[in-house]
DNA sequence: GCAAGGTC
C-alpha cells in the first residue's frame, strides 16, 4: 500500500490547481460534510527522493482557521472595566463555520505519513499554515510536517514545490500571532471605552458602536487632516511675469524661471527692468530625445487606484471582481505588492494568449514580431505573488461589464509592461530678458509604442515651436504681469487616500478597501461626488463624529512626552517593525505582545484620565455645533 | 455590540 500524503491549500481554488498539476489533470473529488467549498481531491503522485510513488489528498481550509477571543467571563461589556482587557485571558478556537473543514483535516491525518501545506507563501500563509498543522496533528500526533513553497499556480513551479519541501516559519507564524492578539485587544479596549464613554454625550451616539482599530483611526486621520487642511486654507495672491513672441505665424508664451511671487512691488521692477532691456537673448535651445516611461508592472495598491481612477470603480468593488476573474482562471492572484515579473515567467507566451482579442490582440502579435520589450523591474517583491497579469484570454461576452472593464485594464497594462517606452522629440528654449529667464517647451512625439495600447495615458504633441537659434536676440511681443490665487487643496479621494494608507504601512493589499468602507460604515466619514460627468471624482469628508475623535485624541495627548495620537499611522508603524524583528528571529513574541500593549496602555491611560477632552469634542460637533 | 487578517 502506497504511502500516504495529505496536502492542504489556503483556499479551495488553489487546491484544485495544485491537483491538476500533480495528477495530469486526472483525480477524484469528493465533498465533504458540512461545507459546500472545500472539497477533497484524490490521486497519486510521485514525490521523488525519501517519498517516492504516494497517494495523495489534496484539500484546503479557506483563510484562517481560528479566531482569538476572550473568554466567557470577559466578553460581556459590562463584565470588566475596558482596561482589564490588556491582560484578560484569550482563547484560540476554531470558527464555528470552520468546525468541518478542521475535522476534515482531522480525519484525513489519521491515515497520512505526512502533510503538506500548501498556503500562500506569505505571513499570514505561515500563519494558517500553523493552524492547520495543529489540527492534523490532533488527528495524528506523529504526522510529519512540510510545506511547500511556490508563488503561483504554473505547472512546473508547482511540480518543484511538491518535490523541494521545506519547514514551516515558525517566526512569521509568531509574528502574526502577536498581531493577531494586539488588535483583539487593542481594538476591544478602546472600543468598549469610547463606545461606553461618549455614548451618553449625544443623543445620536446613543445607540451606536464608536470602534477604535489601529488601521481605521489612521485612516480617519488622513480624511480629517485633509478636511481640516481645506477647512484653514488661506488663498494668497501671487504675480508673475509672462513673456510673448509671435514669428512665424505661431504664438510662444515664454514662461518665467521663478513661476511667481508673493510681492507685487518686487515683480513690477523686474518686469521693468525687462522692458529697459528690450531685447532677449536666446541663451539655450536644445533639440533632445525624450520619453515617457511604459508603466511599472501592476500591484494590487496600483490596481485599486488606477481603478479608482480610470475605471470609476471603488477600491472595494474592484477586489471582487479582480477575485473573480483570479478563480476564473483569467488573471494571476490579484493580491501581491510585486512589481518585478520573475526572470522564469515566460511572458511572449502570455502575451500570444491575447492574440484572439479583437480589441488589443493585433497589438499582441506586433509586440511578438519584434517590437517585445523586457518590463521594467520595480522596486518591490513580496516573495510570495507576481505582479497581477492574464494568465489566459476570454471572450468579452463571457464576462459583465465590471470584469469586462477590470479585466481589460489588467491586460492593456499587461502589455503595455511589455512595450517599448513612447518617445519623442523635445526642444527646450530659454531666454534671458533683462536679468530674467524665461523658457518655452516643445513636444514632437515620434512613437507612440505602449500609449496604443495603454489608453490610461496621454502624452500629445505640443503646438509646434517656431525656429529659434543660439545667441540670437528678439523684441517680445507682449511682455506683462499677470496675478494669481492660490487656491485651496482638495478634499481627499480614495485613491489618494490608498497611497497614503500604502505608504505609511495601513492595513495590507488585501485589507485597504475594508477600512475605508468601515469608517464610511461607522459614519466618521461620508462620500461626496465633485464635479460632473465622466470628470467627476468621489470624495472622501470626514462627519461630525470623525473630526471629533480626531480631535478629542489629539487633545488628549497634547502637551504630553512621547504619546503620539491615535489618529496617527505612527503606532501601527512602530508594531509592523516588531513584527519584522520576530521574522527576523531578534525578539521573541512574548517580548512582542508585552512591548507594544506596554505602548498602547499607556496611551489608554491618558485617554482614561483626560476623557473630558474627547467628551468635549464631542459636545462641540455634535451637540453645540449641531444645528449650525 | 469590540480588531485585522485570511477567503466564499
Amino acid at each position: 500500500m502506497a504511502r500516504k500524503i495529505l496536502c492542504v491549500a489556503e483556499k479551495p481554488a488553489i487546491a484544485r490547481a495544485v491537483a491538476t498539476h500533480l495528477s495530469g489533470g486526472s483525480f477524484q473529488t469528493h465533498s465533504i460534510r458540512g461545507n459546500q467549498y472545500v472539497k477533497n481531491y484524490e490521486f497519486d503522485f510521485n514525490f521523488g527522493g525519501p517519498w517516492g510513488n504516494c497517494s495523495v489528498t489534496m484539500t484546503s481550509v479557506i483563510g484562517h482557521l481560528t479566531g482569538l477571543d476572550f473568554d466567557r467571563q470577559y466578553k460581556g461589556w459590562m463584565s470588566c472595566p475596558p482596561g482589564a482587557l490588556f491582560e484578560a485571558p484569550v482563547q484560540e478556537d476554531v470558527d464555528k463555520d470552520k468546525l468541518p473543514i478542521a475535522e476534515n483535516i482531522q480525519n484525513q491525518a489519521r491515515y497520512s505519513k505526512a502533510l503538506f501545506i500548501w498556503t500562500d507563501c506569505d505571513r499570514e500563509g505561515e500563519h494558517i499554515g500553523s493552524e492547520v498543522r495543529n489540527q492534523a496533528k490532533k488527528g495524528n500526533a506523529r504526522i510529519e510536517v512540510k510545506r511547500a513553497k511556490f508563488s503561483n499556480t504554473e505547472r512546473a513551479h508547482v511540480l518543484q514545490a511538491a518535490r523541494g519541501p521545506v519547514n514551516l516559519d515558525e517566526y512569521q507564524a509568531n509574528a502574526v500571532a502577536a498581531r493577531i492578539e494586539l488588535d483583539l485587544r487593542i481594538g476591544a479596549a478602546f472600543t468598549r471605552l469610547q463606545t461606553l464613554q461618549l455614548q451618553a454625550v449625544a443623543e445620536i451616539l446613543k445607540e451606536k458602536i464608536i470602534s477604535y482599530g489601529s488601521c481605521q483611526f489612521p485612516t480617519l486621520g488622513f480624511v480629517v487632516d485633509r478636511y481640516l487642511r481645506v477647512k484653514n486654507f488661506k488663498p494668497e495672491t501671487f504675480w508673475g511675469i509672462k513673456v510673448m513672441l509671435q514669428r512665424e505665424g505661431k504664438k510662444v508664451n515664454f514662461l518665467w524661471k521663478r513661476v511667481h511671487l508673493f510681492d507685487r512691488v518686487a515683480v513690477i521692477m523686474m518686469l521693468e527692468r525687462c522692458l529697459i532691456a528690450k531685447e532677449a537673448n536666446v541663451v539655450k535651445v536644445v533639440q533632445k530625445p525624450k520619453s515617457k516611461w511604459r508603466p511599472l508592472p501592476l500591484t494590487t495598491v496600483d490596481l485599486q487606484m488606477m481603478g479608482s481612477r480610470f475605471l470609476r470603480i471603488d477600491s472595494q468593488t474592484i477586489m471582487k471582481v479582480a477575485e473573480a476573474l483570479y478563480t476564473k482562471g483569467y488573471i494571476s492572484y490579484p493580491r501581491t505588492e510585486t512589481d518585478q515579473f520573475d526572470k522564469a515567467i515566460d511572458l511572449k507566451k502570455l502575451v500570444e494568449k491575447q492574440f484572439p482579442d479583437n480589441s488589443w490582440g493585433q497589438y499582441a502579435r506586433e509586440l511578438i514580431d519584434g517590437k517585445f520589450r523586457t518590463p521594467r523591474w520595480g522596486r518591490n517583491n513580496d516573495k510570495a505573488h507576481p505582479p497581477i497579469h492574464p494568465v489566459a484570454w476570454v471572450s468579452p461576452n463571457q464576462l459583465n461589464a465590471n470584469e469586462k472593464k477590470v479585466y481589460e485594464f489588467v491586460t492593456r497594462r499587461f502589455l503595455a509592461c511589455c512595450s517599448d517606452d513612447a518617445k519623442g522629440q523635445g526642444t527646450d528654449i530659454e531666454i534671458q530678458y533683462g536679468e530674467e529667464f524665461f523658457h518655452a517647451n516643445g513636444l514632437i512625439v515620434l512613437e507612440r509604442n505602449y500609449l496604443d495600447v495603454y489608453v490610461y495615458d496621454k502624452w500629445e504633441s505640443s503646438q509646434e515651436l517656431p525656429t529659434f537659434e543660439r545667441g540670437e536676440t528678439f523684441e517680445p511681443t507682449e511682455a506683462n504681469i499677470f496675478e494669481g490665487k492660490t487656491t485651496a487643496p482638495n478634499y481627499l479621494t480614495e485613491p489618494e487616500l490608498i497611497g497614503l494608507m500604502d505608504a505609511n504601512g495601513i492595513g495590507t493589499d488585501a485589507t485597504m478597501a475594508e477600512h475605508i468602507a468601515k469608517i464610511k460604515d461607522r459614519e466618521y466619514v461620508v462620500t461626496n461626488k465633485r464635479g460632473s460627468g465622466r470628470t467627476s471624482v468621489e470624495e472622501l469628508i470626514p462627519t461630525r463624529l470623525g473630526i471629533a475623535l480626531v480631535e478629542g485624541y489629539d487633545n488628549v495627548v497634547s502637551g504630553l512626552p512621547n504619546s503620539i495620537s491615535l489618529s496617527k499611522p505612527f503606532l501601527r508603524k512602530e508594531m509592523e517593525l516588531r513584527m519584522l524583528e520576530i521574522c527576523a528571529g531578534t525578539k521573541t513574541r512574548q517580548d512582542v505582545v508585552q512591548q507594544s500593549l506596554d505602548m498602547y496602555r499607556e496611551v489608554f491611560i491618558h485617554t482614561q484620565r483626560r476623557i473630558d477632552m474627547l467628551k468635549t469634542a464631542c459636545r462641540k460637533y455634535l451637540v453645540d455645533d449641531a444645528t449650525s
